[in-house]
DNA sequence: CTGAAAGCGCTTACAG
DNA sequence: CTGAAAGCGCTTACAG
């Protein structure tokens, strides 16, 4: 690994010279910098990265914090990890990955360590831990979800709690009353997992205060047994549902959409399915009314609220921005008719 | 920020009193061992991590070279970047993500600027740039993989030349003699990926060595259209094809399973099918005989090697080591009939 | 058992 | 237009 001595002694210059050379900070001699410019070429220079950051210069690195759970669907989270990868290499900043359920020490390691210039937050809970640790920190936080204690972090979201009331008042509208929510598998509830908990709970409200029959049931499995086993419960405790919201996957609503044929029910004659909280269902050629999320956006957008956090454009902790979620219509969501 | 003055101050000791009570590299008194703990404590204090590799301690942080290409399956790459970053962080590495299409210039500036201790090759070319540049660079590579010009790095991968030979061997002893590959987007074998190349190549040798009749043909997308045009071409060209192997995913598996039952083929009984390189079939519902990757094992064992060259146990760079392949039955390839 | 000092590779006032 | 020197925050020989 060539050094600014190796090539300050190469080009016969001071290493100061060597420096505002590369730096464009001052102006130089043409026969200097070309001279200069012909010796780093030569041996290979780049300046080392550490040194420079110890004299004060950014890392132009931004920490990713994307816990991974037993139930974290891989494919729905690569979506948003690239699309913040890409956004943030627009800008010049590498990523650095920091994967651990739970984690918030390393939070700390990699702030106070000097090791990066900010923190992205994915796969944000309720109470989220990081975003506690986050107030402690001297790097900007900015979290792609809305956390409850989201006062020491910049959050970025889609509008879930809309979303919820969204997809209420269409089911009210075409006439049903008796709606399911098949959830995601229930750990993620229990962790607190942000954006499931606000579309339900939102909606639950919705439809309680529109004098609705509300139901969730969280999912055990995604299979066609689980489907079946759910639906066995939802029906048995409710056989007038008419309408179900699923915040699942595409291979689930596609069992979802198998079981309810089996017990006779077409959709969306019968039955009405909307797809919220989901992504990716097009492509694996699940067609089904669909409020769903958009990663890409929200991930653009909380690399840019980032970047103008670090260049000094802003400086409001704690705000949240809300993006809206546009409803995809593919005639999954019907009129309800009597049976 | 606090740094080691800070605690140093606070605890009322000196600076490399500090340091060595927390690297444990001097026996310190065990008063004087409390008071800087506590004074650490009560700062907050982590240690610079600039400043130490800056003093030539290693940076703990693995740069992973992970091109996107237009037509790179997210869901299936994530999982490799996952157990990659899984293992790394089992020896404390963290894993600096670098993204870029044909990225060489990247290795050099990380490697060189002291960002990183070494680096890991995704989703390798038969002709790999980066393990042209890796040469050249101070840090060891590993690489995913198993480029032409493996010389500079250290390779792990599946012995996909081997499993086209046995994927062959199964065709032929099931009585096959017209067989068609259809590979996966075009773009990939122009690109030159490995691994989608030696399979295919190496199927083909085979097949033409045992006197079979081979057709490739690769992908011009995965719909159920795609599938039917490649279909109609390939029974056009030879009408005796009684054995598909299908270097492409679930999706596009299940189309053309579609497409055969369509044409009155019914699998195995008409047409024998065989997944080859893939991945996540079973997860995706999708039950097909198949010669999977197995990217948990390749991952686990290319950040392996990359710990024994950084801890000195081995420098043996441009060695090659390929693992086994397990074939899965399902019961799609079966013996040919005449039709 | 502890401290003062050199030095890692840079950047940038300070001088000329 | 260019150089000598201080200093970023550490680690580790060198001294006592």
């Amino acid at each position: 690994m060539a050094g600014i001595k190796d090539v300050a002694a190469r080009a016969g210059v001071s290493i100061s010279t060597v420096s505002y050379v590369m730096s464009g900070k001052r102006s130089i001699g043409e026969e200097t910098k070309r001279r200069v410019l012909k010796a780093a070429q030569e041996v290979g220079y780049t300046p080392n990265a550490q040194a420079r950051t110890l004299r004060g210069k950014p890392t132009k690195v931004l920490a990713l914090s994307s816990p991974l759970h037993n139930y974290t669907d891989y494919s729905n989270y690569a979506v948003f990890f690239f699309a913040l990868a890409m956004r943030a290499k627009r800008y010049g900043y590498d990523i650095l990955l920091l994967m651990h359920e739970y984690g918030d020490q390393e939070l700390r390691r990699v702030a106070s360590g000097g090791m990066v210039d900010g923190i992205l937050l994915l796969d944000v809970l309720m109470m989220d831990a990081r975003a506690e640790v986050a107030k402690t920190l001297d790097v900007p936080v900015v979290a792609v979800g809305y956390p409850s204690n989201s006062d020491g972090v910049y959050s970025v979201d889609l509008d879930f709690e809309r979303m919820g009331r969204e997809a209420v008042d269409k089911a009210h509208a075409l006439g049903h009353r008796h709606v399911l929510i098949i959830g995601n598998i229930s750990f993620a509830y229990e962790d607190g997992s942000n954006y499931l908990i606000r579309f339900r709970d939102a909606a639950m409200k919705r439809g309680g205060d529109c004098g609705m029959v509300m139901h969730f049931k969280p999912s055990t499995g995604f299979s066609a047994a689980d489907v079946n086993l759910l639906l066995d419960e939802a029906f048995h405790e409710d056989p007038d549902i008419t309408a179900i919201f699923c915040q699942t996957n595409a291979p689930h609503i596609a069992n979802l959409i198998d079981a309810l044929k089996q017990r006779g029910f077409e959709v969306p004659s019968d039955i009405s399915v909307m797809a919220a909280c989901t992504y990716g269902l097009l492509q694996a050629q699940c067609r089904v009314d669909e409020l769903p999320m958009d990663p890409p956006s929200v991930c653009v957008r909380a690399v840019d609220v980032m970047m103008e956090v670090l260049s000094g454009q802003r400086n409001d902790v704690g705000n949240v921005e809300m993006m809206p979620s546009s409803y995809k219509a593919y005639g999954t969501m019907s009129r309800r008719r009597e049976r």
